[in-house]
Order: C-alpha cells, then sequence, then structure tokens
DNA sequence: CTTGGAATGTCAACAAGGCTGACATAAAAT
DNA sequence: ATTTTATGTCAGCCTTGTTGACATTCCAAG
C-alpha cells in the first residue's frame, strides 16, 4: 500500500507520503508521553493527577478565570471538571470565590501553596521543552509551532493565541 | 535572581523564553487534542476508545507482534493491556495465536474486520496530519519532528526510529 | 413583584482505562 | 526434578471521563 490516501502525482511533495505522516503520528504520540512524563511523576506523588495539572495549568494562567471559562478551554464536562476543583479547593491549592457581580459564577485563584506546586510542575515541564527547544534550534522551534497550530480544532486555536481572559 | 527560570544574560536565545517555553507547552496540549479528535469520533460510535486505536495502531505496524512487545511501545501495564486486546477479540478486530517456539507468548494480528476499522482510523488521522503538514511546509515539518524527538524520553525514541521488530 | 426560562455550578451514579495483587502456565536454570 | 523466571489472565481498586437530577441566581415577560 505505497500511496493510499496521497496521489501525489509527481510533485516534490514527499514530505506528504503515508509513511511520512504515520512517522508524525508516532512522533505525536511518543513526544506527548515524554511531555507529560515529569509532571506526572510530581503529581503522583503528591496524590493528583493529569486533570489536576490542566486545571492547576489555566487558573494560573488566567486568575480569577471561571470554572464555566475553564470548561470551554479544556473541553470536558462541568461535573468532571467541578471533582478535579473540589480536590484541590480541598487540599488547599486553589480558592474558589463566589462572584460578586454575577453570583452563580465561581472565580478561581492558586493559593499560595497551589502556586508552589504549579511552580514545581511547570518548571519540570518547561526544563524538558527548553532542553529539546535549544538541541532542536530556534528554526525547529518555528516549525514545530506552525504545525502544532495547524493541527489544533478552530475554536481551541482562540484559546492558544488569544490570551484575553474577562474576570470581573 | 533577575530572571525566575531563564537567565539568558544577552544571548540571542529568545526563543527559550519562559513565555515561548508556555507557548509550547499549550501548543503540545491543544494540537493533542486535535490530533485525536477525529479518530475518536470513529471509536466512540463503535464503543471503543483511545486505548484501542493505539493498540490497533502497533498491531497494524507490526503484525505478529507479541503482548509483551507492544507492552513496551505503549508504556501501560499487562493487565491494562489485556482488557484492550480482550475486547478487540471478542470484537473479531484481532486475532491471538499462540506462539510455536515459545508457548507463552501471543502473536497478535488485525482480522480482515480489524484492517478495515485501522484505515478508517489512520484515514482520518492522516488527514489531519496531511492538512497541518501541508499548511505549514516541508521545513516547518522537519522543525516539528526535531522538535518532537528531542522531547521523547530515550527509550522511547527506539520504538520511534527504529521499526525494527523480531516476530518469530 | 412574580413567574418562568436560561445560565451556572453541585451531587450521584456509571463506564473506560489506568493501577496492583494473585495466579496459571511455559520455559529456563539449578 | 525442582525452583526460578517470563508471559499472560483474572479480580478488584482508583482516576477521570460521561449523563441525569437538582439548587441557585439572573433576567425577561407579564
Amino acid at each position: 500500500m505505497p500511496e493510499s490516501g496521497g496521489g501525489t502525482s509527481g510533485e516534490s511533495l514527499l514530505f506528504l507520503t503515508d509513511d511520512q505522516l504515520r512517522k508524525g503520528i508516532e512522533a505525536m504520540f511518543f513526544a506527548y508521553r515524554g511531555f507529560t512524563a515529569d509532571p506526572d511523576r510530581i503529581l503522583a506523588e503528591k496524590g493528583f493527577g493529569r486533570a489536576h495539572h490542566r486545571a492547576i495549568h489555566f487558573i494560573n494562567r488566567s486568575p480569577g478565570t471561571t470554572v464555566n471559562n475553564l470548561l470551554s478551554i479544556l473541553g470536558v464536562t462541568k461535573q468532571s471538571l467541578n471533582r478535579v476543583l473540589r480536590a484541590l479547593v480541598e487540599e488547599g491549592l486553589v480558592e474558589s470565590r463566589v462572584g460578586s457581580r454575577d453570583k452563580r459564577e465561581r472565580h478561581l485563584y492558586l493559593t499560595e501553596t497551589g502556586e508552589e506546586l504549579e511552580r514545581e510542575l511547570s518548571t519540570a515541564q518547561r526544563d524538558r521543552m527548553r532542553a529539546a527547544f535549544r538541541q532542536a534550534g530556534p528554526e525547529a522551534v518555528s516549525g514545530f509551532r506552525q504545525v502544532l497550530e495547524a493541527m489544533m480544532d478552530r475554536d481551541m486555536h482562540r484559546h492558544y493565541t488569544g490570551l484575553k481572559e474577562k474576570n470581573g
């Protein structure tokens, strides 16, 4: 099955062969595992998981964000996120304040302890990312980002580039 | 400690700032979701999940591979993989043959039905990857792969580049 | 002001897929 | 022949997804 989906009809698009694409697919799989491996070890020690890291990361990025806003970023159900947030609040890593303007909303903040764990996690993850970036060089990093951006769902691209939050 | 994590001391390593690294981290997160979104829809329709896709992919790549070999690639416990394989065998997508040389081993093969699903899944995933590659261009694809390779754990790199299997 | 619908978040219960432990069988070592 | 090691299966637990039911708050219509 040399070219099941391609049909490159002679052009120099060798980087789009099925085999190149399969390598890209496996690269994503193996790299993502490496990408989360270090934080996962830290989290496991403290009895947390991947889901807690995701929440902590985005609360840190946008302090005062609401549960609803976090939901649209994380793409899970509110019930699922709620369980994770409850644990983080109970452990004293996250503070949940009732909205002053709209009392249905909960605004989320990292506590001092929460920020400590965030630092530990993101330092580990950044260290690996930095090593990979340095090894590959700035040209490669640019290409890396271009491909990843093109691979995102459109509405996620918004959360990635925008970084605008309205936290009243 | 004027700079929290970087300390670039004047060099032109702007692509290694904490903010650039944070963008890389979020790019991985959002892109990985996009990367699995299409197969996940197909799998959900048929009552399977991410774990089944992973098994199907690597059995297809190395027909006749053993459970043990698959374990070292997937990085899960044998008990976890076993549940997934049992479902695939029961649904008639995978055939598990007792090894002839070593009867403890089980050699795994996709059935005709299994190959059909594999094609459906990999076509969807390749389509997205192809679109991203095409949009970003060959230079970017090269950089993408360089960074991902540098981000993998060392022993995973083996599975990625090697593609050598001994299936007796 | 009251009432009804929409938005936000919580509680309960279930399913998928990680995990460890116990175990059966086959191979290898003593 | 017996013990040890390797491979795979079965049972049960935990995290983190899911849906359904519900309480609270806001807002709009009457």
